[in-house]
DNA sequence: CACACTCCCTAAACCGTTTCATCCCAATAG
DNA sequence: CTATTGGGATGAAACGGTTTAGGGAGTGTG
């Protein structure tokens, strides 16, 4: 059923030439004149030839792939609306460049630095997308040592001599903190998210140092899965405190477990933002599907993952390292975030 | 800085064999003795070796990656919980067998058929989960004229021959209707999704279809195009008219318009579930985070994506076209559903 | 008219595998 | 002792492109 093949041979005879002039035409190279040039198009339109990226690829042009491997289980992964946001912000760049994603969920970071490895020697991706950072990262190595085109997402800390793109998270906490104290509050708590990741542990000691600096009378944290359910339990925790020891804020990691937090504030009978403010972070379109609605740290996303990709291709392309800060998270109040009704 | 390629050529020098034998060891092929071939892995790892998926690609082996095109705007796909938690089904039984995902946006269905013709003669892919079917769609086509292994991720009156992965939409919007109906409601609308996918119109008709035999006092239907903001616009809409003519229950085609719609309720001054009742679609983890929790038409969606994943391997090794129902939709009632109190 | 210089284009080498026809050789059969 | 068998290994031909050294045909100069 398949028409067998047709090859660069095909159009070459076609437009009687020879198959290194369908190759110049087709990678827009000098030495062909305008005329030949648009026989071999006609040619290869009457044909329904494209190039075999595969072979394109070996013979040892770009490759027009972009990997990206991300650590979580897979079934946390579909609920985090981060990633999938993310990932659609780096298709719209890759997308107008005619490159693919190549995705993969692994189990940790081993298994990633063995699969990048893979990727790249097999001549599969151009260039990766490497996320989730951890202190001393075993990634940053393998990168360099492999030569391989690389953006790192996480903080230069975290990234060593890899060009990154980040966020500063630290600056972020430490306003998130300070709206609230601003707003009255003494006692605040932060939900965070997976302990083993290293913004955590940078949004971690922002939060302490704010803490410090503000005088806070109460500064509780916590690590968690980022699931909903482990915000709930979280929150659930923290709420049974009677009230002195009962923070009447709480700031969350990501958005999922700030809607758990809502609900379960609900189920115990406190009123949002009246008896405990709550904040949000990353700011999906959840936050504005609640009631009330969620304040939140708010973030692009979407932009964020299309930085990163845009970044990449520099790096591919030959720009030396950089750092690449993207814009801080900002804060937007909406409803359920007020001064503490004591 | 990288060490220059080593390649199957090293290996077979340093094992002190041809190349074809190289080739036949790491593809665990006979005709091979135990010593020669524990002397070539010897070698490979030694010189840290392993193949170029590339040019085993062009030399025309079986090809590793799973093509998936999805045609979504990019930014209402980072909220569509149902898609991340797809591909991470997918993904969990592409890791088992060491296959990639080659993800990629489009605009339309035109566009994807270009990608995945582009990808399956550039040997890019072993094939495709081709998702979201509309009527008459031109990939069943496509897919038939290349001779392309394919999984159909939709209901077999619109995949054609193609074989086909589904869930009969029709039967459980028909028990959805049903449930309500049992509960005492006459009044049920729907929020559907989007007009031109093949299983809205399949929804549509069965709703219309329940609401005639159980002979309703009022059914509505709208579609949207999935999102949150098009949920609340929908469900403000059906809550503004007069008792008479406002509905009781309310039916969604996912989870993000449902919980758009519960907010809604609430932001109305109307009690859930006594005042309208709210039942949701597919179920994620977000359904259990309201409060009230969202009732839903529960739906295994990781599953979904491994079954759609291990079909296409079905079908790439030769196994002949099929139709592949999974479990339909169960409902499942939480917070969000009662009878109404008139 | 010989020479150099362009401009187009071709031919062949190459990328790193797989595949298959073939060869070698030891063991068994006749 | 020759013929047959068959397992183990080889070498060369694909696979479908890119790349580059160089050839031939025109043109401009001395």
């Amino acid at each position: 059923m398949t028409t067998s093949r047709v090859t660069i041979k095909d159009v070459a005879a076609r437009a009687g030439v020879s198959k290194g002039a369908v190759s110049l035409a087709f990678n827009h190279k000098p030495g062909l004149s305008e005329a030949t040039r648009d026989r071999i198009f006609a040619a290869a339109r009457e044909l329904g030839w494209a190039p075999n990226l595969t072979a394109r690829t070996l013979a040892g042009s770009r490759v027009d792939v972009v990997g990206l491997a991300i650590c979580r289980p897979a079934r946390l992964l579909g609920l985090e609306p981060f990633y999938m946001e993310f990932v659609s912000g780096v298709e719209s760049v890759l997308t107008e460049r005619s490159c693919s994603l190549l995705l993969r969920l692994v189990r940790n970071v081993e298994e990633e630095v063995g699969l990048q490895e893979a990727w790249w020697r097999g001549r599969q991706i151009g260039g990766s997308i490497l996320v989730d950072f951890q202190l001393g990262d075993p990634r940053v190595a393998a990168a360099e040592r492999l030569g391989m085109p690389v953006v790192a997402v996480g903080h230069p800390s975290l990234t060593g001599s890899l060009t990154s793109v980040w966020t500063d998270d630290a600056t972020a906490v430490t306003q998130a903190v300070r709206y609230l104290a601003a707003l009255g509050h003494r006692r605040i708590a932060r939900v965070g998210g997976a302990a083993a990741l290293g913004h955590t542990a940078m949004r971690t000691a922002a939060f302490d140092e704010a803490a410090r600096v503000l005088e806070l009378a109460g500064a509780w944290q916590v690590t968690t899965d980022y699931s909903g359910e482990a915000g709930a339990r979280a929150t659930r925790s923290l709420l049974m405190a009677t009230p002195p020891d009962r923070p009447t804020a709480i700031v969350y990691d990501n958005d999922i477990m700030a809607v758990a937090g809502l609900s379960v504030a609900a189920e115990m009978g406190l009123r949002v933002p009246d008896d405990v403010s709550l904040l949000a972070w990353d700011d999906s379109q959840l936050c504005r599907l609640t009631h009330p609605t969620l304040s939140a740290m708010s973030h692009d996303v979407h932009g964020f993952g299309a930085d990163a990709a845009r970044t990449l291709f520099g790096v591919i392309t030959g720009e030396g390292p950089g750092s690449h800060p993207v814009p801080t998270p900002v804060l937007t109040p909406r409803g359920s975030t007020a001064p503490p009704r004591v």
